[in-house]
RNA sequence: AUUCAGAGUGAG
């Protein structure tokens, strides 16, 4: 029975919830599942970022007449918690204190994770004094998250307060807390510090994986030392650590950023042919490589070669294809591609409206492009600022003057940032 | 036995 609760937390890891509930089913038919059970799958739908689908096993959980744990209300908020559902998430945790249940240190955690992500560090800094208070004890984990938030939001200032936090509450640092330091710093380009980071790493004999050189490539592309990220790339390498789909995305990257089209094609040809293959965000890069110089038909033919290759194009791939039509003006195969992203249920967002708006004002198409930014925002696509700026700019290609100031008005009335 | 932490892709 243990080993079945086991076998659906690992099915979940490897990435499906299909998987985990045929297995959830295969083993009702020998065993009455428990919370240990349900949280399991529970937890899988937050990997799945399913709350529809977490909420109908919280459903089928109280049904079975299983009484919920303190395990499934860390699992559920953790649900609610990568979707940033704030409101939901602390509805949980009073549900909870009105069960009389005790929040406990993954409770903390996981609101603590939700809150840093969000960059609500106000909210933090309250939970954290509760967390104090009740006497519950910070683990390594818990700073990782709450530096990789920091680090994210470029705050490497806070991070490092953080981190001496760490140090005085006499918590050890693991890899993973080491990386969102690291991670710190590279996002602030701070780039000394993050090397002294990897030396003191090194000296406490880490073993790096290929997470840990991805940070570091990540930090020498987004700085321009494209030679620094093929040397830490090599390095990785002779550390008998595998390239992954990430550091490989990173490589495709670099060469875009620094090399001729053609090599970059050389070193994708590379990937393709190696047993590993590429994943959709490598086949995304290098498709957008050439939607930025304009080849339509190369991007074509990626996108058919992918899909012969049983990589699922996602919403970026559909944006790039849709834009790069486009941008040379093939409306008609533009909006057949953008048919065929809503017939797989891909959601289209702000960035592809932006892209559409601009290429009908590029080719003077004005009215076109206010058709689609009608179309796009009443299928529920939030345009930000980019999108008013390329619905004006359309509009004043064509001298429509009182027309983009009308625009410019709506923008201001949904309370957007002019920047 | 189940529930929490670290890196990558597209727009004006």
């Amino acid at each position: 029975f243990a080993v079945y609760t086991v076998l659906l937390s690992v099915l979940a890891k490897a990435g499906g919830v299909k998987a985990v509930e045929n297995a959830f089913q295969e083993m009702k038919k020998e065993w009455r599942p428990n919370a240990f059970t349900y949280n399991a799958v529970i937890s899988a739908c937050r990997k799945a970022e399913s709350v529809g689908k977490a909420e109908e096993w919280v459903q089928k959980m109280k049904e079975d007449r299983v009484k919920p744990d303190i395990g499934t209300y860390n699992s559920l908020i953790g649900v609610y918690g990568k979707q940033r559902m704030v409101e939901k998430a602390e509805m949980i945790r009073k549900e909870m204190v009105s069960r009389g249940v005790h929040a406990d240190a993954r409770t903390y955690y996981t609101l603590l994770n939700m809150y840093g992500e969000m960059e609500l560090w106000d909210e933090v800094g309250v939970l954290w004094e509760e967390m104090e208070k009740k006497g519950v004890r910070a683990e390594a984990c818990i700073f990782s998250s709450l530096i990789g938030a920091f680090g994210k939001a470029q705050k490497a200032d806070m991070a490092e307060k953080w981190w001496e936090k760490m140090e005085r509450a006499g918590v050890e640092p693991n890899l993973k807390t080491f990386c969102s330091l690291l991670n710190a710093y590279g996002r602030s380009n701070l780039v000394e510090r993050a090397e002294s980071v990897w030396q003191a790493m090194k000296a406490k004999k880490f073993f790096f994986d290929a997470l840990s050189y991805g940070i570091m490539m990540d930090m020498y592309f987004r700085n321009g030392r494209h030679d620094q990220v093929l040397s830490w790339h090599r390095e990785m390498g002779r550390n008998g650590v595998r390239p992954n789909d990430i550091t490989r995305s990173t490589l495709i990257m670099s060469s875009a950023a620094s090399g001729d089209l053609v090599s970059t094609q050389k070193l994708f040809q590379g990937m393709l042919r190696s047993w590993q293959g590429v994943d959709v965000t490598t086949w995304n890069s290098m498709a957008a490589l050439y939607c930025k110089h304009k080849r339509v038909e190369e991007v074509l033919n990626l996108f058919g070669e992918m899909k012969q290759r049983g990589v699922k194009p996602d919403a970026v791939t559909y944006s790039t294809v849709v834009d790069v039509c486009g941008k040379v003006g093939r409306f008609e195969e533009a909006e057949r591609l953008f048919q065929e992203m809503l017939d797989r249920d891909l959601k289209p967002d702000s960035q592809l409206l932006s892209k559409v708006v601009s290429n009908y004002g590029r080719h003077n198409q004005p009215e076109k492009a206010r058709e689609w930014f009608q179309r796009l925002t009443g299928a529920g696509v939030v345009p930000n600022v980019n999108c008013f700026t390329a619905l004006m700019s359309s509009l004043l290609k064509t001298e429509q003057y009182s027309e983009a100031r009308d625009v410019f008005g709506d923008m201001r009335e949904q309370g957007l940032q002019v920047d």
